[in-house]
DNA sequence: GACATTACTTACATTTTTTATAGTACCCTA
DNA sequence: TAGGGTACTATAAAAAATGTAAGTAATGTC
């Protein structure tokens, strides 16, 4: 995460690829660690920080925070401050966010098939 | 690339994600930055390692090596080695590689249909 | 014998992503 | 006045991914 250097190679090509290849371009949008879980859950309806925290255990708050703005940017996210004390957001996916459900749920199953194909090794 | 560090955090994440979200499972087999471009050229048919090469003209042939590797691990792709000299190799997808047909095109559609509502701003 | 071809490998450097740890602001309650 | 709750931010460090540059093996051609 974090701002990323528009001089090194890895950017240009990022980015020479993400111009021709939309595929790849969504998947850029869509590909951090926690961005297809973070987008899985919010497919079921709006939730604050603190849920999302709960929902994801092991996520540190920074990457949430990290990953939430992302998606925010990329208009993936919208994001609701109501002024309370103690303080209180909620985020939602937007339109084209909901969009991503037949995405998920293809990935879902595409993934499902193949874990059973190759039960005994990992996938890293 | 390179060999991950099974006693990471990183690691365990990944691990925890994959095993109770097969979208996440299935985002980390095809989510190296030129997996998907990959795969996207041999849904029409196999090609050789110097075909792959011209057909993403920035890649290094390490980071082609390496991806193809880890495809080949995960099984989305097969490698035939002709006994030629000089060498021959061809790369096809797998039955389950294929599969990945229409998810392909949806990230395809979903990122043309992004890159249109937003199109000042690039997606890193 | 030098050179080209192909599909790699190796060592190393840099960039990017992720994790760890410790804060902050605000108001409410005890 | 101390502590709790919420949604963060700052800084540093570790880990992972990507890039650079050079080399290898085997054979055929000049």
């Amino acid at each position: 995460m974090s701002k990323i250097k528009e001089t090194s190679t890895n950017f240009a090509n990022k980015q020479a690829l993400a111009d021709e290849c939309p595929e790849v371009y969504a998947a850029n949008i869509i590909g951090g660690q926690w961005s297809i879980v973070i987008c899985s859950w919010l497919i079921n309806g709006k939730l604050r920080f603190g849920e999302l925290k709960k929902r994801l255990p092991n996520i540190t708050e920074r990457m949430l925070t990290l990953q939430l703005r992302k998606l925010e940017e990329n208009k993936i996210i919208s994001r609701t401050i109501y002024a309370e004390v103690p303080p209180k957001v909620e985020y939602e996916l937007t339109k084209i966010g909901y969009e991503l459900k037949p995405i998920l749920k293809l990935l879902e199953s595409w993934g499902e098939k193949h874990k059973a194909l190759d039960g005994e090794k990992s996938a890293f």
